[in-house]
RNA sequence: GGCGCUAUCGUCUAACGGUUAGGACGGAGCCCUCUCAAGGCUUAAAUAGGGGUUCGAUUCCCCUUAGCGCUACCA
């Protein structure tokens, strides 16, 4: 059974190389029928906040992605101590009294790495009790097994076959002098507990691997399968830091920008993962079924940003594509939430609605543009561009298009046959262009020198509207 | 410093060891056209460097370089 978890620490955003991290988990446990979980690893009590939890329950509702379980670290305490104190027991972890500001001064990084305090790794399991029955503080560190030094080994679903020494292994901690678990214990205890079967998480945590299945042989348990990803980076090639990049790297960014969900998920899977045959737009349901970690890359992927623009150009273009190509009754709910964020409301029944988001949906890509570039369409209430303007300064345009509404409002019909033959008909009667009246009437129905054909436009306004508008001019 | 991972157009990427190194975004141009998009067509743009192995290397091996990760009582 397919059993995978996401599990963010509450330090901050959802930042948009975790989203990935999740939907990648997500592809995975869908395609196999498995079981979602999502973990808060928020052990770090003093850099957890509930603002920064907030954020990853909006960037994860934004997404639509579901999960079947949940759990809070921080409830699990009880389970992390025991696996700490058992390894503790078996002698495969010691305590090591000394406080972390003597770590820190003493652990020279000129030549190899720090392994361990050896004075604490050799105290007798006596005098560890007696300290630790006194009340001495202590940390609880793994005893890597260095003499002799041997091979751990694993086969990465991404990266392939992984082996390194113990020797380069240092007694990393387990629980914390304050009684915290550590992110490697807490994680471990927690995979072994809730019985997970794939470790899918970024590639930073390659080289922690060791570490951790040194944890899940100490403590008895199976190993769960471990696939690595490729990490999202800026356009610098540095890591995407919440601090250095900002708002950018959080999806709400993209939520805030107009996104659809979906749009912005077929995004991040492109990012580190193709499905070999040249496809870009993809459904969730294509994504869910071309995924596999087999076509996962090895190499880093750049969020192409700038400080002009945080949205990556590919992502703006898919975001166009999936809105242009959406069932409208799919769209629709989304586009009348996004105007209601804006204080708008449309026009109309359902049907009219869809009517209109189908029409002008191809000249936009984002969901802002409806309610900035279609304002016209839900509001009465709309800027005049300053090159509609010009549109509706041409000589006689005003004239004419009094004149166009007194004819649509003695016309029988109202369809776009009907307005293209009334403004046709006039065009001809007066001696100017068609083109001169088409585009004057977008200019004074839409207040834009660009949208949709002029015909699709009157119908999406409404006959009334375009009545009044045509003679307000 | 130690250990590990990675390296194809500006960016995302494709290519059983044999291709004119393909696609997409973005750029440039043309067509279409009531405007603007879309769409269609065309175009510029890449195998980090050096050694091997091989008849043949983007592909396999080694070195160099560069980037990234881990090296915390962060995750």
């Amino acid at each position: 059974m397919t059993r995978a978890r996401f599990a963010p620490s509450p330090t901050g955003y959802l930042h948009i190389g975790s989203a990935r991290t999740f939907i990648f988990n997500w592809l995975y446990v869908r395609k196999h029928q498995g079981t979602m979980v999502l973990r808060i690893d928020d052990t770090d009590v003093d850099r957890n906040t509930e603002a920064s939890l907030n954020s990853i329950y909006d960037g994860l509702d934004w997404l639509g992605l579901s999960w079947d379980e949940f759990y809070r670290q921080s409830e699990r305490l009880e389970l992390h101590r025991k696996v700490a104190f058992d390894l503790l027991d078996k002698g495969l972890a010691y305590r090591d009294f000394r406080p972390a500001s003597a770590d820190i001064e003493d652990k020279p990084h000129g030549d190899g790495p720090w392994l361990c305090n050896p004075d604490m790794r050799a105290l007798s399991k006596e005098e560890s009790e007696r300290r630790a029955a006194a009340g001495e503080p202590f940390v609880i560190r793994y005893r890597v097994r260095r003499e002799p030094a041997y091979e751990i080994n694993f086969a990465d679903e991404v990266y392939g076959p992984q082996t390194k020494l113990t020797a380069d292994i240092e007694d990393f901690a387990l629980l914390r002098s304050n009684g915290m678990p550590t992110y490697h214990l807490a994680s471990c205890a927690d995979d072994i507990d809730l019985h997970i079967s794939h470790v899918i998480r970024g590639q930073d945590h390659l080289s922690n691997t060791f570490k951790h299945i040194l944890i899940f042989e100490g403590a008895g348990a199976p190993l769960p399968r471990f696939a690595h990803l490729p990490l999202l980076i800026a356009p610098d090639g540095s890591k995407l830091s919440k601090r250095k990049h900002g708002p950018v790297v959080s999806v709400t960014t993209y939520r805030d920008n107009g996104f659809l969900a979906l749009a912005y998920i077929n995004f991040l899977c492109l990012l580190g993962w193709s499905p070999k045959d040249n496809r870009e737009q993809m459904s969730l349901y294509e994504l869910t079924h071309a995924f596999s970690f087999e076509s996962v890359h090895r190499s880093n992927a750049v969020v192409n940003f700038s400080d002009e623009d945080p949205i990556d150009p590919k992502a703006l273009w898919l975001n166009s594509q999936h809105l242009r190509t959406l069932p409208v009754s799919t769209l629709a709910p989304v586009v009348r939430k996004s105007l209601a964020e804006h204080g708008l409301t449309p026009y109309g029944d359902e049907a009219f609605f869809e009517h209109v988001v189908d029409t002008i949906r191809t000249r936009f890509s984002t969901l802002i543009d409806f309610s900035t570039k279609g304002r016209a369409y839900f509001s009465d209430d709309y800027p005049i561009e300053p090159q509609a303007l010009e549109k509706l300064n041409a000589s006689g345009a005003r004239e004419l298009l009094h004149e166009l509404a007194d004819r649509i409002a003695s016309h029988p019909d109202f369809t776009e046959t009907s307005v293209e033959a009334d403004l046709r008909k006039l065009a001809e009667q007066r001696g100017v262009k068609a083109g001169v009246l088409i585009n004057a009437s977008r200019a004074a129905l839409t207040g834009q020198p660009v949208g949709p054909s002029a015909f699709a436009v009157f119908t999406c306004i409404g006959r009334e509207r375009v009545i009044q508008r045509l003679r307000m001019v």
